[in-house]
DNA sequence: GTGGTCTAGACCACG
DNA sequence: GTGGTCTAGACCACT
């Protein structure tokens, strides 16, 4: 977990953001339990304690930690909330494109060919 | 056709470049037409020609349109395999949301819902 | 012959002053035969007499042609010292690119594989 | 190496583009290293960085290099893999000249006597 | 008139 | 500090 990608197009504090949820969902941390510190994160991932913050700040506004000053950050929701959350942003994305493929013509029966095939992804 | 948002996040010449896609698979504009000029386009959007220069060199590299110096640019490609290119990419952005809800716990009947649905989109 | 391909990326020019030249080397027109006229070949072709003008003038810097005022433009050269002279300059970019292969890694064989195959050409 | 001629017809930003994947197919930077950034290059060069960054626009669309946001350009492929599409390049070119010089009347002989001369190249 | 390149200077997002 | 985008204005080649 928590692997950074600096070939992706993403920014970093968005990609550890994103890991850090990833984690929340799956259990790894327990709804108020305690996360590493940003210089523990920063030292870890030898990355800019500053873009460790972002990542923090980023979370806390989406609500998923909390910040409490001089204590530390700590997990804020269950990992099943922030999971109902991610599937209803992944939900409107696939709506959009769902949307953007019958706009050039493409029917029910094909789009939904994409996301049920198993196999074959690129 | 052709509006441009200055809160999108997405450059604003990616926007014009796409505009211009999106008429050439509408059939506004037809294989070998000649597509406005850099200057008209800059003065009508309100937009500095180089802006509109790096739109149409995108569409270019893309096999779009294709250019003449001293002439002006023209569509290179029919509206159906342009059409055909971008299904393919929202194809494959479909897969991959779809895989990442799968990865959430989202069955294949969730998923082919949201995508089927013809209200409720955001 | 004389066909304008507005797709291609070489100026028009170039175009109409390369084809003319094939003519000559291929005997369509022999040494000191007139060549059509500015204006006709203009209307022929739908092009811009300037953009012909330059071409016979293109022409002319190569010897290919001479033009007498008042009178027209006449093939100076008979075909078979215009063809040398042609072999000449693509013998000197073989060359050049070999050269460019060879930096790269490329032995003799394998280079002299690509100019001798009769098939499978891009 | 990577010696900007003004007088050469090709833009500026196509040279540097190209001097910087010939110092990649020469090893001169490996995969994952870091290239010298924008503004440096411009300031070493007497170049403006737009110039630049369009060089490193071409290179990261051909995929030789790719870039990250605050941190820099670092190339992405190896030596080997830029060389062998150069090569490709090369031998398209090389097949095409060959193919009008057998046009005019020229032997495959004749050919790749040209190709395979060490000495007398302009 | 057309497109293509280059410079200069500014602003923003990211680390 | 880094790259990415945009504007303004200039020059060139081509039609």
């Amino acid at each position: 977990m928590l692997n950074i990608d600096y070939r992706d197009a993403r920014p970093i504090y968005e990609q550890v953001a994103g890991g850090i949820e990833d984690m929340v969902v799956h259990g790894v941390y327990a709804a108020d339990e305690q996360l590493p510190s940003v210089r523990q994160l920063a030292a870890e991932l030898s990355i800019n304690p500053n873009t460790i913050q972002r990542a923090f700040a980023l979370l806390e506004s989406k609500g998923v930690i909390y910040s409490v000053k001089g204590r530390g950050n700590f997990v804020s929701a269950d990992g099943a909330s922030v999971r109902d959350r991610r599937l209803a942003e992944i939900s409107a994305q696939l709506r959009a494109l769902a949307k953007a493929a019958r706009a050039l013509g493409a029917d029910d029966r094909l789009i939904a060919g994409w996301v049920l095939e198993e196999e074959g992804n690129t």
